[in-house]
DNA sequence: CTCACGATCAGCT
DNA sequence: GCTGATCGTGAGG
């Protein structure tokens, strides 16, 4: 097996420095704001001595308890979904069909069970292992054989079960605090060149997704004739490939950000 | 690239 | 029991 294409085994590791925990405050605001300045920032998951980052691309906002039908919060606090009640900038981590998982952060922290779902990123660093991880649990057929040939980095994270089988995320990871560098999960600033000013005061690379395209539509798996599925609460960078499959959601029902939050 | 299909199971009522 | 905040496959542009 030999690296082809890519290079990244040549790639250096991301400085200390700019992989430094976002703040408790910044998930501890509206849920549809946490959710657009996620966008662009860096998912670090620490195994062992290594680090895998990789650039958040597409989430979903969940509103919580009694307001968002399709939030698993809306009936309340169950052992599931403790972790949307609790303090924000939390790992809640569910299993979905065929011992996958998801990945989502608390928000808000006013114990009304409001968090943003991880659903899709870009590999910037530890790729191999990302690879290797989705591989482990593919069977034969066109997906291993892309995979095996090294090719199509834009599939290992795009969606929010592979995002959680790419980074080695399992329910053993819900309940994780994601503002310690010290612990195996948490979201950083995006690397940036310039050290501009904090546009949004969360450090140097501060407020990654008002630089690029970020398009909102519904969110994903909804019923359409629900009346949640009017709400534009999925968010995803326009020009990025890594975005998960239900583009076909974006054509036809892209928007800007929702009035509350655009500025 | 897009679409439809269904495997398989935790979590909930 | 019933229900998905999904994914990989296979067929068709």
């Amino acid at each position: 097996m030999s690296a082809t294409r890519g290079g990244s085994a040549a790639r250096p590791s991301p400085a200390a420095h700019a992989l430094r925990p976002l703040p408790r405050e910044f998930f501890e605001r509206q849920v549809l704001v946490v959710a657009r300045d996620l966008l662009g920032r860096l998912i670090v998951r620490r195994v062992g001595r290594t680090l895998l980052v990789a650039r958040i691309v597409e989430v979903e906002a969940y509103g919580g308890l009694g307001t968002d039908p399709s939030a698993h919060s809306f009936r309340g606090e169950t052992p599931r979904c403790r972790v949307m009640f609790g303090p924000a900038g939390h790992a809640y981590v569910y299993s979905t069909h065929q011992g996958r998982c998801c990945l989502n952060v608390s928000a808000v922290g006013d114990a009304r069970g409001q968090a943003v779902l991880l659903r899709a990123a870009e590999p910037l660093h530890g790729e191999q292992a990302m690879r290797a991880a989705r591989l482990a649990g593919l069977a034969d057929g066109p997906t291993r054989t892309r995979l095996l040939a090294g090719r199509a980095p834009h599939e290992l994270l795009s969606g929010p079960a592979r995002l959680c089988t790419a980074l080695g995320v399992d329910r053993r990871l819900d309940g994780a605090d994601l503002c310690r560098d010290d612990g195996p999960l948490w979201i950083a600033d995006a690397l940036s060149g310039a050290d501009s000013g904090a546009a949004d005061g969360f450090g140097p690379g501060a407020d990654p997704g008002a630089a690029v395209r970020a398009v909102w539509t519904p969110r994903v798996g909804l019923n359409p004739k629900s009346a949640s599925f009017g709400w534009h609460w999925r968010s995803f960078l326009a020009d990025s490939r890594a975005v998960s499959a239900p583009r076909g959601l974006s054509a036809a029902t892209r928007r800007p950000a929702p009035a509350a939050i655009r500025r």
